[in-house]
This record gives structure tokens, sequence and C-alpha cells, in this order.
DNA sequence: CGGTATCCTAGATGATACTG
DNA sequence: CAGTATCATCTAGGATACCG
């Protein structure tokens, strides 16, 4: 599981790919925001998406689906009138959110500065067209 | 910028969104790899696409545009012939290859796990099926 | 060599209505 | 409450051809 590189390596890298392949699955839309939601306590589905806020239920099922078959989330179901599921995170979970915590710690540092190198090309593509 | 959320907070949450929006930027199918393959030392176009492998010439351009307007790399022309363009990571492209790296170093110790896990569910469902 | 331009498709996402 | 089902839209990404 070697993700070094030697220098001009030709060709393909599966590693790399593999490894990408889960990496473009947590950068979804709305997967790391959930995940994110979870780490303080589990919770129930329409109390992830009040949270995370903007989500359509539909795409909510899909993300929760999504990292509970790739063992990050726990669903548990509790036969009661109204049914009541509440969502948790696996220790893989868990441990994942380390790592995904520093990224959205980075991001929230960085976020200004990131928005208005943006805004600033905007307005020069503006001038131009 | 408070991404800590009080306990049932209704209604959505725009800095949630804006760090989503970042997020999924960097999540998507290459921009990660991309990035890593630009920690060491500046790469050339070309040479970046070998690295990478299996991404298109036109992904590889969007990619490194994108990265640029946020302002995670810079893009140094040589106006030689044939021509060559330098590309490295900015200050701001080294801090942010930090918690990407921590994040690759998590998935590569879990992928063993997830692949797993998933393959299994696939077994699954084709006997289902 | 390092790109653009064009076309195309699968999949991601949203909106809405319905259900146990 | 916690979903499914259905339909519509948008975009990421690939393939290919061309360019300075």
């Amino acid at each position: 599981m070697d993700m070094t590189v030697s220098p001009d390596q030709p060709g393909d890298n599966p590693n790399c790919r593999r490894v990408s392949a889960v990496l473009s699955r947590l950068g979804d839309k709305w997967t790391i925001l959930a995940v994110t939601m979870l780490v303080e306590r589990p919770r129930r589905f329409n109390e992830l998406k009040r949270l995370i806020g903007g989500i359509s239920q539909q795409m909510l099922t899909r993300t929760l689906k999504s990292l509970e078959q790739d063992g990050m989330v726990l669903r548990k179901v509790y036969p009661t009138i109204p049914p009541k599921v509440e969502y948790s995170l696996t220790t893989m979970g868990q441990s994942l959110s380390e790592p995904l915590l520093q990224l959205a710690s980075w991001v929230l540092k960085n976020i200004e500065q990131i928005e208005s190198k943006r805004a600033s090309l905007k307005i020069h593509n503006d001038e131009i067209f």
C-alpha cells in the first residue's frame, strides 16, 4: 500500500486510485458534514437534517446509507410509534472524524482567504467580459 | 466562523455550507491526488499527468486551474521552445497538504477494511437478487 | 509541450409526492 | 418520523480533435 512515487514513474498508479476512490466518496457534497454532526453524539434522522441544513431528504438518506455501507455509521431502529432511528459513528467512523475535523479546521482558518481570492478573480473576469 | 452546533439548532447553517463548498471542491476526483503530487517539489504538466495516472488532459487542466484560482497552486510559464510550465504549491497549498496527507494516511490504514466491507455487502446483494 | 474547444454520458443532486 | 418513488436538472468527467 505504498503511495510514495518514484520520480517520473510512468504509467498509472492503482493504489493512488483506490485511495482516490475513497477520498472522492468522503469528499462529496454532504458526507463530511454528516460525519461532523455525528461526532458529538448520536443523532436522529430529522435532527441531522436540521443540523446540516439545506440537504434534501433523499440525499441525507443516501449519504447515511453510503456511510453505513462503508462501516462508518451505525443505524439503530427503535420500533416505537412513531418510528425512531438513531445514527451514530462506529469506531472506524470516530477515527475518521479526527483527520476530517483537522481538515475542516484548516478550511475554517483559510476560508476567508480562499473566498476573497475567488471574489477578486470574479471581479477581474467581470472587467474583461 | 463558528462551526459548533447548539443542540437541535433549527434552520440552515450558512457557515457549514461555506465550508462544505470548499471541502467538496477539495474532495473531487483529482484535487487531492494533484496536491499530493506537488508536495515533494514542483512538477511540469505532463509529469503530473504521468504521476497521477488515469486523468484526462482536460481534467488535469481544470483541476490545476481551480487550485490556482483558490490560491493553492502557482503556475509558472517558461517562455522556451517547446513551452515549459511548472506547477508548485503556494504557502497555503503547502499548509493544506498537511491535513490532506493525514486524511490520505487514514484512508491507507483503513482501506482494506472499507473495501472488504463493501465487497461483503456486494456478495450479500448478489445472493438476494 | 501544454494546452482549448466540442460533444457526450453517467451519476449527483434537487423537488415533489406518497407511505408504513 | 423516517423514509421511497419518480421525475427533472445540472455538472463532473471522459473522448476526441485541434492549436500555438
